[in-house]
DNA sequence: GTAAATTGTATTGTGTACAATATAATGGAG
DNA sequence: CTCCATTATATTGTACACAATACAATTTAC
């Protein structure tokens, strides 16, 4: 009974220490992000067209879902409020009528440069080692890819 | 330079490593506690709930929002839908009339024998070992308190 | 004892998440 | 060539998160 009951206790949870730890994470990045007028998702979205303009690639809506596991009832809204304020542009394809191309504007490149000093600016202060800092991180992306090859057919 | 662009690459990101994992365990729980026909933050509220109850304690709106960190906007909408439910109840503090107490109904205490088998199943099939499980919960608990203890003046 | 600060909860508004559904375009199978 | 499954994105609806604000009750300062 003990043992059963200890499973249910809060502080005994994986999934609870994640979820705190995560939002704990992420109020950290929001005055910094704040800065540029980017909430965090965002920014992870930024951070990914950002990679693809230096490698000279294209990016469909599709391929932010599959790189951020998001759908495209998040991105879509997402993109057009970053599309709005000119950061990117939403191309449809002329080829193909159902991707959509999404790819940075020139205002949005530029803001590349206010957003290096974040990484630095984050963890600074907080105690947390780099080794340990890493080492965490590796963790967890053996976790994802354990918690996303299992169960279901494909990711979403 | 090169230097500085890999702190802005997706994968080298802490955050999303936390963002991605936490999300992907959050799927995880869904199917099952869809049975209890809970999301799960209403999980985590009657986990809560059942601990105090198991302790003889009352809880108030602002103890759940310390224990979760979560804030009334998130927790005042939620505990209604649990209302509604009769899962919870939400009684006014005839003395201090800013208080809301909130405790479970005898239906929210009986749940509890269903979310017991949770957390067994939840994992199972993932290939995670279980002093993997305790070591990742330990480190991220480590984390959240080094989070929390710098900046801003207190949480939330 | 009363004004001011604090506390506890609620409300409003914006922005994710995600299931379910819709819609349009593409690529075969026949 | 045409029906049909598939693909890619969009839309709708529900439920968090959280900032900002409101407001009533309580406590503290004086």
């Amino acid at each position: 009974m003990k043992t059963e009951d200890d499973l249910l206790a809060l502080d005994n949870q994986l999934c609870f220490a994640l979820y705190a730890a995560n939002r704990a994470i992420t109020a950290r990045y929001r005055p910094l992000l704040a800065e540029l007028n980017l909430t965090y998702p965002q920014y992870l979205v930024m951070l990914v067209l950002w990679e693809a303009n230096q490698d000279g690639k294209t990016v469909r809506v599709s391929d932010l879902g599959k790189r951020l596991r998001l759908d495209s009832g998040t991105l879509t809204p997402l993109l057009k409020r970053l599309a709005d304020r000119k950061l990117v542009t939403r191309l449809r394809d002329t080829v193909d009528e159902r991707v959509v191309t999404v790819a940075p504007t020139e205002k949005g490149i530029a803001m590349r440069r206010q957003a290096r000093e974040i990484p630095g600016r984050l963890l600074c202060g907080t105690g947390i080692g780099e080794e340990r800092i890493v080492a965490l991180r590796e963790e967890l992306r053996s976790v994802l890819s354990l918690l996303e090859a299992q169960g279901e057919p494909s990711g979403r």
